[in-house]
DNA sequence: CATAATTAGTTTCTTAGGAAACTATATTCT
DNA sequence: AGAATATAGTTTCCTAAGAAACTAATTATG
């Protein structure tokens, strides 16, 4: 019963990951994009409704993006009057990025979304189900096998 | 117990399904890129490895593409001569995609460089985990909530 | 049968992110 | 202290995808 080096692409949890995670996605940034906000945005927001006054590196790190992407995120927030930039006493290389009022308010309207794509995609799951699965990758992300990757 | 408006982003499963799955791909990605394709292309290669002859706006159909990114998706393994293009006779219009020679060489050993990333990522979870997870996975895209997304 | 509507695919424009080069500041080493 | 190195963030260049406009061919309609 030798499986076949061409294994099916559904074999794959990875391929099905990718799927579902893209079309879950895309879904709400069309939800999203009513309020002017890209999926990123929010995520970014988000993070700094939570944390306060945070260096744009510890974005990049937490996030899973690469300085430059934040960057030129956190430009655009800016321009929204979304966040503020501050500078860190100390470190005249860096600085702080911050939610402001107008971001802070607009957050839980976004939330809302948030859970609402949630809820059409997932909400026919069983909480164990989805908890079971959040779990996991989370774990997955807990082994950090994120850094360990070889470039072959 | 009123669950606060501006719920935890580690709270959406969707937000942590992102999170894995980018980082997964671009894992992939990278081991893509020593053979010179990307992860698109080899889920297009793989798929006409398996269906044969297939009309470009099927594909943007099974793969949950835009015709346009089919379209230079296409283009591009084209001018690799991994795929080929086939009048389709009776339709002007249309035409046929087709896998080479050379692409249904590639596949295997790119579906190796699936099969490790796989495994690099999703290697600690027992085998009924991982099919637990790729079947909730299935079951969300077969309930179609793709098609029916409401765009607010 | 001629014209309208539809369908297949392509192209243009825009957006967003990664990689790597770059600038400015801070730290380390001797 | 002075030179080499490292770090924070930005910028440039490139790639890829989506939306919408567009072209060509086909089907439906009056």
């Amino acid at each position: 019963m030798a499986k076949d080096a061409a294994n099916g692409l559904e074999a794959h949890l990875g391929y099905w990951l990718r799927y579902v995670s893209n079309h879950v996605s895309h879904a709400f940034a069309a939800k999203l994009a009513g309020r002017g906000v890209t999926v990123a945005e929010w995520v970014v927001l988000r993070q700094l409704y939570d944390d306060g006054a945070v260096a744009p590196s510890y974005l990049a790190d937490r996030l899973g993006m690469t300085r430059g992407a934040i960057s030129k995120l956190a430009e655009r927030l800016a321009l929204k009057s979304l966040i503020a930039r501050k500078d860190s006493r100390g470190d005249r290389r860096s600085h702080l990025l911050e939610i402001t009022n107008a971001g802070r308010a607009l957050v839980p309207e976004l939330a809302a979304l948030a859970d609402r794509n949630e809820e059409e995609f997932f909400g026919h799951l069983s909480p164990r189900a989805r908890k079971e699965i959040a779990d996991i990758m989370m774990e997955i992300v807990r082994r950090g096998a994120f850094r360990s990757v070889p470039v072959d």
